[in-house]
DNA sequence: TAATAACAGTTGCATATGCAACGTAAAAGG
DNA sequence: CCTTTTACGTTGCATATGCAACTGTTATTA
């Protein structure tokens, strides 16, 4: 477990626990699993019990929709957490399945553990339970600002949006991005060379400048 | 209180909480507030405390950009809950604006008072949490889910996912869906016009068969 | 240093989409 | 019963988009 304390103190999820979390831990019945890369850490279908959290290597969350298209819906690397809205929401059938990308650790902390309050009604359980109401809220803001982004019918308002965002975020007409051409394609779900020729639409009508990351609104 | 009591039975906040709701109320030192057609209730910009829950009226929450575009993102009847994730959240200054659609009143649990624990311990309040957390991970399945259809590039493939989601929802092949068209087109943003062509094609090639708002996968 | 690969912009082209306008059928309202 | 409204499909047209191919620039690597 020691060897874990450096990536366990970036865990959200365990924000503001510091020093007990290995009691907690305890407390919980948390339980750490080895993976080899390819191999399948919750399979479509299963019932999702507990949250995961990647303690080395990297995880692949993957969805095959009805016509059996695979996508990789995220990668996750270590200290990130799976499982947290399943296992909350009290799902029988998790609609994606969760790939090892690589060799690697995880532990696992069963979801009914975390909300029954804890006999020993310890301290650290109502944060953990504050701590994953927190991280649940804050996700949900992000998809409905993505969603937001992606209701936008061209890829004119698209970028106009996302753009409107990140200035708003930093309180500035003038701000970095944190995605190159590609991420930001992939990320309004856009074709690539598209998304450049609007660009340069933009900054040819005046309505943006702009070079590589660096965004200015007129 | 008491003409409130058939309303609060619908809110899933209090599931499972029964006839101990009155008690908790006091116990959470709730709100009920009043206000006309037309009135504020929250202004973008402020800072959110509260949960709000809708008793009688409608009440709208409407969003407004960065280049001025108001939208409405949506309408909430009586039973329905807002505010629920910027307060969890702690957002310091919300995004969105909260309007009262007519005359209409709500009722305001602030939000520190659910998520810290009872000095009563009483067994309601950790009731209340899991009800929290429920709805919080619900919505984001529900938000997630509709990225992926918001995420397809064409109307043809957002149609496709959208019915092949209800197949599985449904277990069948055979279904109804819950939209008009305009409601449809309305929730895949997209005209509603090029949506009917789409349908047309998807019927014309053999994909799928339908009438009104009863669809067959083939 | 040269070779190679990743990244970003550009362009031609077929197709998809939004938009507006129109027609029809069913529902609502007088 | 007639009128009005609403829902839905259809179509023409301008435009937006995806896709593929090509170019130049910048990193990466041998």
């Amino acid at each position: 477990m020691n060897n874990n304390v450096e990536i366990l103190r970036k865990v959200k999820l365990f924000d503001a626990i510091d020093d007990k979390l290995e009691d907690m831990l305890q407390c919980l019945g948390s339980e750490e699993k080895k993976y080899d890369r390819g191999e399948i850490i919750l399979m479509t279908g299963q019932p999702v019990t507990s949250v995961g959290v990647v303690l080395s290597g990297e995880v692949q969350i993957i969805q095959e929709d009805y016509y059996g298209n695979r996508s990789i819906l995220t990668e996750l690397k270590p200290g990130h957490i799976f499982g947290e809205a399943f296992a909350s929401a009290g799902i029988k059938e998790s609609p994606v399945t969760i790939l090892a990308k690589s060799n690697c650790r995880i532990m696992f902390l069963a979801i009914e553990r975390i909300i029954s309050t804890c006999p020993n009604s310890c301290i650290f359980h109502s944060q953990l339970m504050e701590n994953l109401l927190k991280i649940l809220a804050r996700k949900n803001i992000l998809l409905s600002s993505k969603n937001q982004l992606l209701s936008q019918r061209t890829i004119r308002d698209k970028v106009l949006s996302y753009l409107g965002l990140q200035a708003e975020k930093k309180g500035s007409l003038e701000f970095e991005i944190p995605f190159s051409r590609n991420e930001l394609a992939d990320f309004l779900c856009v074709d690539r060379s598209a998304l450049s020729r609007v660009l340069s639409q933009l900054k040819k009508d005046g309505t943006i400048e702009y070079q590589n990351q660096h965004f200015r609104l007129l």
